[in-house]
DNA sequence: GGACTTCATGACCGATCGGTCAAGAAGTAG
DNA sequence: CTACTTCTTGACCGATCGGTCATGAAGTCC
């Protein structure tokens, strides 16, 4: 339904780039540390226009993270069920979180982990959320190690995968204190040989 | 120096209680989600005295993190150092990661891993505490890893400690946002059988 | 054209934010 | 006792918080 009626004065600004940029501001500050005044400067729009199109600020959080789901959690999905070597894939997808640039860090790291620490205990919605895209990535990545690993039962993969989920998330966290990249290194060096030879 | 001479009117409230009360608030809300309202409420004291007895906001902070990891990196510092069996030792240790009351859970998960998502990125300080935790848990988990395991190296118990510390991390994760609690056993019984077994 | 609907803007709202300070209370020192 | 120091308290500060709304601009519909 709505789509074809168009009425009144249309739109000046692009919806999903303005949530991109919302997206971006709570990913990088969190929900408290986020201001609307941040949102309103990051965004270039004024704040009546902001509440109009999304709502409150929570609301605003709401979408910003579902956003992030469907465009950094998908692809996470997407090259941990691509078609490059399992082993590659299940590499790739622990590298992601120990890069960040050189340095100075990406330091926004993932915007699901920040949300689970940071709103998940105070807002259910959100932690709703998050464990879907838990769920997403579990079930991705126990894919790959099942082709990894033919043998492997289905439980099995299962059991690895959620092994690697915290190890993934560990690293998100570790790597947000600025810990040293050969730790890091390590810490997913060893998961994945545990993986090969478990 | 300066402790025997006591001049004028002295402290009424006891100065270690109320930072472990603001710890506390700290701990549960993170540094923005708290606000001098709540440290005020959750104390029993008066604005005027919190701020003369620990100065601003950030500096309370900075001694609630700080008073976190002499009581309880200490403390599991010392069980991953004690004289139990080491494999207890390490599963002692990333259990207290997985449990939580059931149900409702802990929430307020582990101090050290909600400012290192939380204020790390933004406050150096609050990082280099953060990373100096990090690596007294490392350096009592290799200990307890080198002991288990008589055979390996030092350098490859450093490793086998910076992968059980990524897990430790990623389980705190997980289980702030709820995750099924099988999910968190999964990914602690896996990684505590790579160890015995890598 | 006029009727109607939606959007953009900036002024405005009360509440709360972190933080300060003057004045009085409560102690010590001599 | 007086002199002095520190602590406690509540009033107070400007800034910012999240959020609303009236007004005028900008479009569609007939």
């Amino acid at each position: 339904m709505r789509e074809a009626t168009i009425m009144g004065r249309p739109r000046e600004f692009d919806v999903e780039k303005a949530l991109a940029a919302i997206m971006d501001v709570f990913w990088r500050k969190g929900f408290e540390g986020a201001s609307m005044r941040d949102l309103v400067e990051r965004t270039g729009l004024k704040k009546g226009s902001l509440y109009a199109a999304f709502g409150d600020k929570r609301a605003m959080y709401h979408k910003a993270l579902a956003l992030y789901d469907s465009i950094w959690i998908d692809r996470a999905v997407c090259d941990l069920t691509g078609d490059n070597a399992a082993l590659d894939r299940i590499d790739g997808f622990l590298q992601s979180a120990v890069s960040g640039k050189p340095g100075d860090a990406d330091r926004r790291g993932c915007f699901i982990c920040n949300a689970s620490i940071d709103q998940a205990p105070v807002d259910p919605d959100a932690a709703r959320t998050v464990r879907a895209s838990f769920e997403r990535m579990e079930t991705a990545l126990a894919g790959a190690i099942s082709e990894l690993r033919g043998g492997l039962s289905k439980p099995d993969s299962l059991r690895q995968a959620r092994h690697l989920m915290s190890v993934y998330f560990g690293l998100r966290v570790l790597s947000k204190a600025g810990a040293d990249t050969e730790a890091l290194r390590d810490a997913k060096r060893t998961a994945i040989a545990a993986l090969t030879a478990g």
